[in-house]
DNA sequence: GTACAAAATCTAAGCGCTTAGAAAGACTAA
DNA sequence: TTAGTCTTTCTAAGCGCTTAGATTTTGTAC
């Protein structure tokens, strides 16, 4: 890699000062354009290319949003060849002969896209349309500690999904440039926070299964930490409430183990008396009851139906298709990146909290009917 | 946002040099244990943040890879609200009230995740595995022409698709920090490419269709531009050749027209003369495919055949499930990384092309019937 | 041709960090 | 005590860019 060319060696070559050369890529119309067109010709024959460190540290902003993400550390773990199955790692047969297969059990498609992955995605096309990049960056084995910083300190605003920093990190992320956490807002922070309704969510889809489908016998499985787990709880309670059923002080939380493929799958005991129906968490715990039910022979959703929470990609994929409480996670990505350009454009707005609305996609887990024809969009 | 802490603050408050402070974060083991101690205290206490700007311009190098993507324009426009059908855009209703509804014609999950996506996120878990922070970019209406080197400005290696950047802006990039594209190599040129067996692929599938479900009467659809597209044609050749049937000289390339959300998709003449089986360049071709003869009527696969060629998620969503050609998305994406950590330790090595290896994912839309039990894993 | 305003360009001072190499301290051995 | 050796800390010089404000050039009106 050749020597790295500079603005001297561009206004040598064109024979102007650098601040002109400057000028003529940051503000055109202000340069004669006899001038910027020698610039520019000095630019292409160096083959100059700016240096955003450079610019970032001269003016102060660096044009880029930050997204630190989790559960990455996991999934390069998970996507490491795990020794065995088809699927599970790179294909060690000679590159001249195409492997040929039915497709088999893989995990893999349970993990991406996952609700993360739909957020960033958001934020992606959000930052394109408003001229940011994005910097993706998580928890790294490399330098755990460092990262943090890291990333913040070369971002204009930052956003993060919950527990993936240390409170007091965050606070002083906080104090440098905004940041939007993608969750719930706790009692009081000093944060943004972008997070959905759901309690709401989860009351309306657990109504669903009391007068559309007749259940009495619920239960609510998962999801005890996170602050909208429990929502989701109260919000399953609301509707037992409501309907004069017997409410459940707490939900029920399996104990997990971990699969195969390294992924961390919830476990049910053997002799566990069957419900007529079964809310979880999220989808991901769904696809696990799913799993288990299955494995047992149970008719899902004849004998008991089953719901999630996000929306994820997996849960139209799966059989019996996952009714669940799907989560606007794009429209949610943008708002990240709404908040964060008003808070970087005027730095004295207070925190903002915005709550997006939800809505329960109907497939079949809970005895609904799949609907023909799905496939002939357009 | 308070005014921002620097070095100079640190030191000061710790009663050190500003070299000391420095010292501190990236070589801890040459400072003194209470003086580290000293100066962490200080820096927590001022909130500081350390400028990656300014690391990046002292040392030379940003400790981030960059991906320059496209279509994400294109899809910006797809996801905003179209009007019409649900699915399309936010939903208008009052918070507090929670829509429910069956799951519809939605086009939005055959935009994501695409193809691109999915080579991303196999960038995504190396980065982090190494270190690195993924920069995201791609061709903005913002700044159209400025985005190319604002990326590159900003990163230590940068990989790219295929068709995002103009011949010239990629040599001139290239001529400062790495660049891997992710396409076949043309004739020559600078830089490192990541691609697949594309020939090899299509000529397997296509034997597939011919000896396993005895198909003779093929066509190959899509694909006369880029040049993997002519290479799958390559393989579609070579297999007809080999079982001594007719050889096309081109591939059928249907004119496309814009959907309803603005995706772009192709047609077929009326009164086109139906063949015994459609082997299409990509996944997404493949899926109009379908559609199209889903609205004649037409079975599939008993009447016709249909393949495609990448495995987007979206092709084992529909029915009947799409045969394809799956790309290791992943493993590229983690071959983009190591090639340019390669060539970012050694800036003389040469530029690198490595070919991966492709396989044939048998599911509904050749003829193979499908297998059960897919959700049973774990 | 002169006077003055507007446009174009330049000079110079940072932006916050890293890192040689110099200086100062702390120990050891004689 | 003194010289010699580490260890720790500091001084100072950039890194490549932006941008006030100064200076020069150009254009206009008389």
């Amino acid at each position: 890699m050749a020597k790295a060319v500079t603005v001297y060696d561009v206004a040598k070559r064109a024979g102007v000062s650098i601040a002109t050369v400057s000028m003529t890529f940051r503000r055109p119309e202000r340069v004669k354009a006899s001038t910027r067109e020698i610039v520019h010709a000095a630019a292409r024959a160096l083959r100059y290319v700016p240096s955003a460190s450079a610019r970032g540290l001269a003016d102060g902003r660096t044009g880029a949003l930050g997204l630190f993400s989790y559960d990455y550390l996991v999934r390069v773990e998970a996507a490491a060849p795990a020794g065995g199955g088809p699927g599970a790692g790179v294909d060690p047969a000679p590159p001249s002969t195409v492997a040929v297969e039915r497709e088999g059990p893989d995990e893999r498609c349970r993990e991406f896209p996952l609700y993360v992955d739909e957020i960033q995605h958001g934020m992606e096309l959000a930052c394109l349309e408003h001229g940011y990049a994005l910097m993706i960056g998580g928890p790294s084995h490399v330098s755990p500690s460092t990262t943090i910083a890291d990333i913040a300190g070369r971002v204009d605003g930052l956003a993060v999904f919950p527990q993936t920093l240390p409170t007091e990190a965050l606070e002083r992320i906080a104090g440098r440039i905004p940041v939007v956490a993608v969750s719930e807002p706790p009692c009081d922070d000093r944060l943004s926070h972008v997070t959905v309704d759901n309690r709401g969510g989860t009351r309306a889809i657990t109504e669903h299964l009391i007068h559309e489908h007749g259940r009495r016998n619920l239960i609510f499985v998962g999801g005890l930490n996170p602050a909208e787990q429990r929502a989701r709880f109260s919000g399953f309670q609301d509707a037992l409430r409501a309907a004069r059923l017997r409410v459940p002080r707490k939900p029920l939380v399996p104990p997990t183990r971990v699969t195969g493929t390294g992924r961390s799958a919830i476990e049910l005991p053997a002799g566990f008396p069957l419900p007529e129906a079964i809310v979880c968490a999220t989808d991901d715990v769904a696809l696990d009851v799913l799993d288990i039910l299955a494995d047992r022979g149970v008719d899902v959703p004849g004998r008991v139906a089953v719901t999630g929470f996000d929306g994820i990609a997996a849960g139209r994929i799966v059989r019996p298709a996952l009714t669940t409480v799907r989560q606007p996670m794009i429209e949610m990505g943008q708002a990240v990146v709404d908040i964060l350009r008003g808070r970087i454009e005027d730095p004295d707005r207070p925190p903002e909290v915005r709550e997006l609305p939800v809505r329960v996609v109907l497939r079949e887990s809970c005895g609904c009917r799949p609907r023909a024809g799905i496939w002939r969009a357009g």
